[in-house]
DNA sequence: AACTGGAATTAGAGAAATTCTAGGCCATTG
DNA sequence: CAATGGCCTAGAATTTCTCTAATTCCAGTT
């Protein structure tokens, strides 16, 4: 696993106050393991799914519990498709998606492929905390 | 209600193979009626409650077949906000949404108001079916 | 190295949203 | 006005996610 991002991710659990336990350790290994710099977009069933696979013991509970601290710490950003299917983006970089209905797969588009012209002001009282563009695809044929 | 809309209605649910049922035509007006102007974003249960409220039988099931039928028929448009929270949107005219994730509360943005500078090409074999784009809100204080 | 308090994990129950099923009802067609 | 096929319904089932209470683990302190 990239080194870099390992180091990272110890810092940044201590920085939110989360204990790099084995079971947030392993879970950040899976997530940016290997590959580490390949975008990935995973739901808590799946990630809890590769785990059992790859032999380390953890419930599903602390999957969800582990991959919304990672959400809220900035290592993970959560992506909300459909009415009960969210990805977890190890990409936290400003950046967009496609999303294809008939696979349920998502893709990144770097945030200079898709750009706004102009941002309307927050409703008064209110800061932007987040820009989510999701460019729905058919794949026909 | 306002009449156009509900001739409007009738005639998109023929064109769309679907017939003017009761329950269609009591969700239709419930959707469209009085005020027919406003924006509106209702769930799905808050469509049931108001349906029963008014007197209206109609079982959660059908409100959700009509709502997704409704969809279908380009009379509604889905927003999905959070996992287990999905909007239906009676403006179906291009434009994006504020959310405001304290309130839960959901707001149009004209499309003058928010364009894209650039859109990228869809992947080879896809075509951009709908843009979403959701600017989540804080309201601080 | 044992102690201790608080955090983390767990299995399983629970909750919430949505979909499915099977039977009966009703709108349209002839 | 009967037949046909779509439509509706209640309730069960499914899916996704969260909660609970008990246990285990960990970091800092003796």
């Amino acid at each position: 696993m990239a080194e870099r991002k390992y180091r990272e991710l110890i810092e940044q659990l201590k920085t939110a106050g989360l204990r790099p336990t084995r079971q947030r350790l392993a879970l950040g290994r899976l997530l940016y393991g290997e590959n580490g710099d390949m975008e990935r977009h995973v739901t808590a069933e799946q990630l809890h799914a590769e785990a059992m696979a790859s032999g380390v013991r953890v419930s599903l509970a602390t999957v969800y519990n582990t991959l919304h601290q990672f959400t809220e710490a900035k290592l993970l950003r959560e992506v909300v498709v459909e009415p009960g299917r969210s990805y977890f983006d190890t990409n936290v970089d400003d950046h967009h998606h496609f999303y294809f209905e008939q696979s349920g797969r998502l893709q990144d588009i770097p945030s200079e492929e898709l750009e706004l012209k102009s941002m309307p002001e927050p409703p008064a009282g209110g800061r932007i905390r987040r820009v989510d563009v999701i460019l729905r695809v058919d794949e026909e044929g």
